[in-house]
RNA sequence: UCCGCAGUAGCUCAAUGGCAGAGCAUCCGGCUGUUAACCGGAGGGUUGUAAGUUCGAAUCUUACCUGCGGAGCCA
């Protein structure tokens, strides 16, 4: 078979080489043919480009070669690109040569329906399909978004360990880790309590990387392995939280608008619905949404009445956010709910300043955090409290015996972030591999 | 962990107590503009596993396994 010689171009840069002589190097995403002319339809990680070969324009052997190609067979084609209407993307090649790489006859992910299972258990082809293609697309960017935004606002990345010997959340939802001698290490929950520390050291920072939660829960929201970015700040209050979240998220949404255009029509995304996240944010008290619930089960709308002192369950999140185009910021939490290294409302001691802010069109608690406690004897009574280890703390302890001031910051998980910026059902979709319960393969 | 639903060809599904089928995929053939192309033909089955009821079970019963949806908890 003859050498493909011309240069080589990827798919989404064609616009720049109309009339030219180019080489593609890919995958075949589709095939058809009527008779003396086929369609090859290639990929290469860039996108999709519909080729032309006519049995009268090519060789014999590449025309056998072509018409008996299954889908995902690896090939590079040389040809001339020519824009029309009638492609798929606007533009065409018209194929001249191809060299085979690899020939595939039963690749199993077709272009009709598959189920959840199968697609799962072929993750690692199914990244390959256009839609999964365009959600790890907007991923990527909503990552490239997070550090911009906090890199251009004079944040210092410092990443927290991902082994820990302590907890800083429930300790029932644990990985626990055999290795270090004569002591259990757990995989890290959050990277909270080490922010706080680089956050004296740096005064702005921000961490970023995959956390795990050992929690039984089987929802589209969660994920055994998740992303979490988490910022941190010295001298700053709740307010201050809330005042960054909502420039962070609307940052992000923007950024997703002008750079994934394409992804977000394959998603079929109603883009309004991004456009709409701008600051501010409506900024709702524990109480108010309280009193909210509670009209909303007078009006029939929620099933049982709820109990001021709680947790929101995931109807009653989306009965709140319901309410607004934007995404919500409740704060003012009773503080027996949260953490135990929150900061209590100087006139109401039973809240503490914490801020959960819930996204909009049922996409629940993307973000979670608020304002840490500074005083050493408070947060050594919390400790005891909650029957956590102190000695465990001592480290943690120093950041208030030595320069201890007012500070705050939150975690954002990125999986459900994009799968609020997709449109998509499921968080699932939105990691390369996900981990979930009953779910380590791929 | 609890509640609900489902498991039949490689995939998506039909067959509701009486011959296990269709579309897609695969293979063969046809078609010079296809858009999840179309047309003709072929191959493809331990009906999730085990036991039970019955003359007869994909179908009814029980247990188990797997998956999906929801709850709690969370980002």
């Amino acid at each position: 078979m003859e050498k493909v010689t011309a240069d080589r171009v990827f798919i989404n840069e064609l616009s720049q080489h109309v009339g030219q002589e180019v080489t593609i190097k890919g995958w075949l995403y589709n095939l058809r043919s009527s008779g003396k002319i086929l369609f090859p339809q290639l990929r290469d990680g860039t996108g999709v480009v519909q080729c032309v070969a006519v049995k009268a324009s090519v060789t014999p052997e590449i025309w056998d070669a072509l018409k008996g190609l299954g889908q995902e067979s690896a090939l590079a084609i040389r040809g001339t690109v020519r824009a029309d209407s009638r492609a798929p993307g606007g533009y065409e090649i018209d194929l001249i040569d191809a060299q085979i790489f690899s020939e595939v006859h039963d690749y199993p992910i077709t272009p009709k329906e598959h189920g959840t299972e199968f697609l799962m258990d072929h993750r690692h082809l199914w990244l390959r399909s256009r839609r999964q293609h365009a959600i790890l697309k907007v991923r990527h960017t909503v990552v490239k978004a997070v550090r911009d935004f906090f890199d251009n606002d004079g944040f210092t990345l410092a990443d927290a360990p991902i082994f820990t010997p302590a907890a800083c959340e429930g300790t029932t939802t644990l990985f626990e880790v055999d290795y270090f001698d004569g002591e259990k290490a757990y995989l890290t929950q959050s990277g909270q309590l080490y922010n706080e520390a680089t956050a004296a050291a740096f005064g702005k920072v921000y961490c970023f990387g995959p956390t795990f939660r050992a929690e039984k829960s089987k929802t589209r929201r969660h994920l055994t392995e998740f992303w979490m970015v988490e910022p941190e700040m010295a001298y700053a209050t709740l307010d201050d939280v809330m005042t960054l979240a909502e420039r962070m998220l609307a940052y992000i949404a923007g950024r997703v608008l002008v750079d994934r255009v394409e992804e977000l029509k394959v998603l079929e995304r109603d883009t309004a619905k991004l456009e709409a996240i701008v600051p501010p944010f409506p900024r709702l008290h524990y109480d108010d949404a309280v009193k909210m619930l509670h009209e909303g089960h007078e009006k029939g709308l929620l099933e049982t009445r709820f109990e001021w002192g709680g947790d929101f369950g995931a109807p009653d999140e989306t009965y709140i956010s319901s309410h607004y185009d934007k995404p919500v910021m409740v704060h003012h939490y009773p503080a027996e709910v949260k953490a135990f290294y929150m900061a209590r409302d100087p006139e109401r001691n039973d809240l503490a300043l914490g801020v959960d802010v819930l996204a909009p069109e049922g996409y629940g608690e993307v973000i979670g955090g608020g304002e840490r406690a500074t005083s050493l004897e408070f947060l050594k009574e919390q400790i005891a409290l909650h029957e956590l280890p102190q000695e465990a703390f001592e480290w943690y302890l120093d950041l208030r015996r030595y320069g201890s001031v007012p500070h705050a910051g939150f975690g954002m998980g990125i999986e459900r972030c994009t799968a609020w910026m997709c449109g998509i059902e499921h968080v699932r979709e939105t990691i390369p591999f996900p981990r979930m319960l009953y779910r380590l393969r791929p």
